[in-house]
DNA sequence: TTGTAGGCGTTATCAA
DNA sequence: TTGATAACGCCTACAA
């Protein structure tokens, strides 16, 4: 029961043949007659023999050399993915992964397309990227892939990319998400919604949209969506956009599809609005686990930025290595958080923490 | 910017020491004046040495002999543990770690005691326990413990005793969260609900009813709730029991805290009552996803099963290695899902899915 | 108190 | 087509 795990010696052993013979077949590769090639595999099935990935790694000297390329801007949501990539890092550290990040101009498709031109496929194996979807972009991403680099497109998809996986959740299951809550928490009640989204010339707040409006047509018709506004980066600007916009009467939602819940939650804690409003927007932030908390946000759709961060990481490693992936575990799910169910910073408090590198073990 | 990590055969050069010298001081072993520890600390810190803990476990030969000790029910929901106890041995095979699981007769306290009694600490490193709390149990635990073994409690916490993690949700809040949702989906609609606790003598459940308890009161007095029901594990008598409790007028919810979704819902279609009434379940299973489609369940409280086993691996691996954890990862979401926010089982068989060891290659 | 040498499981470079 | 043999980064006898 405790037996220890096979070897390749055990094989070689076995099988009766060298190590070398046996590293061969294990990674297919050339020079190994046909008969050899069935006893070593006779011999793995027979001991059950599973790879030692640690090992195999340490004498392959492999290191993973990995990108993240971002939009530059100072929305809440990216800022904690970058944190995360940080945290990667520090608690990771040591296990042959490196990550780096850069930050590109907020969805200029002549700079993405730019620095993922500019990659070298020799120094990075695995990128994600979290860009527009335009042809340049498209096309970059195709000639990465056949240079041979592991490709992932994070948050917002690039599906008619070469890209090898999406990390982020389906927008418009979460667009329908928010309108079936928000639907549901107004229930008899009438009036008008107002619709943030972002300015990014990205799919994710398109098909957000999609979604929401698709819910609230079919399902609640009582309500009237108001025509979508952009809003600005600038929280003190949107505050301002904002205050024209509720001087329309009859007001009783707000859905906000960005990622950056800044000057929302300024102008309705302002206006002392939240408590009477429906309102329901996207990513856990620092502002909206607030403005849970307050009861100016009835409810929040998010995805998990550590998640994102790590499944990223994990099937970029998985693609380099050619090795098969949990699909249940990378799929980022389509959180809702309620006040009730939010998680509290305090109940992490609790634990040892993300601790450095100690100062006297420096694991 | 790529270069090569450092190794202790960096810091012993820089030290001028010798690899067993670098070796005690990382290890923090006795027989080392304090002036060399000195010199190998500041090595260390010039380099910025990170250890490579894969290859520190290759060196030592040491592997992770996990148990997991779950109820031995039909429930859908522990059975969904135990599969993806399976998922992870299958994908995660080869790394050392090798994860056990045995079935307990349900929630009997002398059962779980002697099991946990009768794990010998030479043989397993940690162990992660679903079971009741009583003091027998506590007892076995804190014996565990001092033997050095690494326990976490799973899904039901045992706050009393020695164990040096919970993996699970707050079992308070989940309660809330349904009673929040259902307080708001129920809008202005009075009437009496139902509720179905499970058959457990564990925290968890009571919990649940409590937090549930808790916001309905505080919150939405127009609505009753009837005394509890604690729901036979067997569905056929759980659908003759219902059916008995439904005689009663002016029903119009129902929350249900067990994790078996099978007798409520069989019940539910066959009586043609799901459409009408609004229903909350907990644990996303086969059954509860059925049911959020045809409409049935309006809503469904969910922990991650795969989320349970990963994290308690990880965490019993940090402790059995007493290295630091990343609190964010490991804390386990109150799912909230709704129809539309459910994750698919489509979405997951577009990926290349849970491969087995490969017909020609065991990575 | 310190150092040398060998080994963990795998891969890679030779030579046979 | 095969097989010795030396790495990889770390740990652990055992020796000095």
């Amino acid at each position: 029961m405790t037996g220890e795990a096979p070897t390749v010696n055990d094989i070689a052993r076995v099988a009766g043949v060298s190590l070398a013979t046996v590293d061969r077949v294990l990674n297919g590769r050339p020079g190994v007659r046909a008969v050899t090639i069935e006893k070593v595999r006779a011999a793995i099935d027979e001991l059950g023999y599973v790879r030692d990935r640690a090992a195999a790694n340490l004498a392959r000297g492999r290191f993973y050399n990995l990108l993240f390329i971002l939009p530059d801007s100072g929305d809440e949501f990216v800022t904690s993915i970058e944190q995360k990539i940080r945290d990667f890092t520090r608690i990771q550290g040591g296990d042959r992964t490196r990550v780096h990040k850069i930050r590109v101009r907020s969805f200029d498709p002549k700079e993405v397309a730019g620095i993922i031109g500019r990659i070298n496929p020799r120094h990075f194996h695995g990128v994600a990227i979290f860009g527009p979807e335009t042809p340049s972009v498209r096309d970059a991403i195709d000639r990465l892939k056949k240079n041979g680099v592991a490709v992932v497109a994070l948050v917002s998809d690039l599906p008619s990319s070469a890209r090898d996986h999406f990390v982020g959740i389906d927008n418009i299951s979460a667009g329908k998400t928010a309108g079936k809550l928000m639907g549901r928490f107004l229930g008899a009640r009438r009036g008008r919604v107002v619709v943030l989204t972002g300015s990014r010339l990205a799919r994710d707040h398109i098909e957000r949209r999609l979604g929401f409006d698709t819910v609230m047509q079919g399902e609640f018709p009582g309500l009237h969506i108001l025509p979508s506004i952009e809003a600005p980066e600038d929280p003190a600007q949107l505050r301002q956009l904002l205050s024209r916009v509720f001087a329309q009467e009859d007001i009783c939602a707000v859905y906000s599809s960005t990622g950056d819940n800044r000057g929302l939650v300024e102008f309705l804690e302002g206006a002392g609005l939240g408590e009477s409003l429906t309102v329901i927007g996207h990513e856990l932030t620092d502002m909206s686990r607030n403005a849970l908390e307050t009861g100016t946000f009835d409810a929040v759709i998010s995805q998990d930025a550590g998640h994102l961060v790590r499944s990223s990481v994990r099937l970029l490693r998985a693609q380099i290595d050619a090795v098969p992936h949990d699909p249940w575990q990378e799929l980022i799910r389509i959180d809702i958080f309620l006040k009730e169910n939010m998680p509290s910073l305090a109940e992490l408090a609790e634990t040892p923490g993300i601790v450095g590198p100690g100062e006297d073990d420096p694991l």
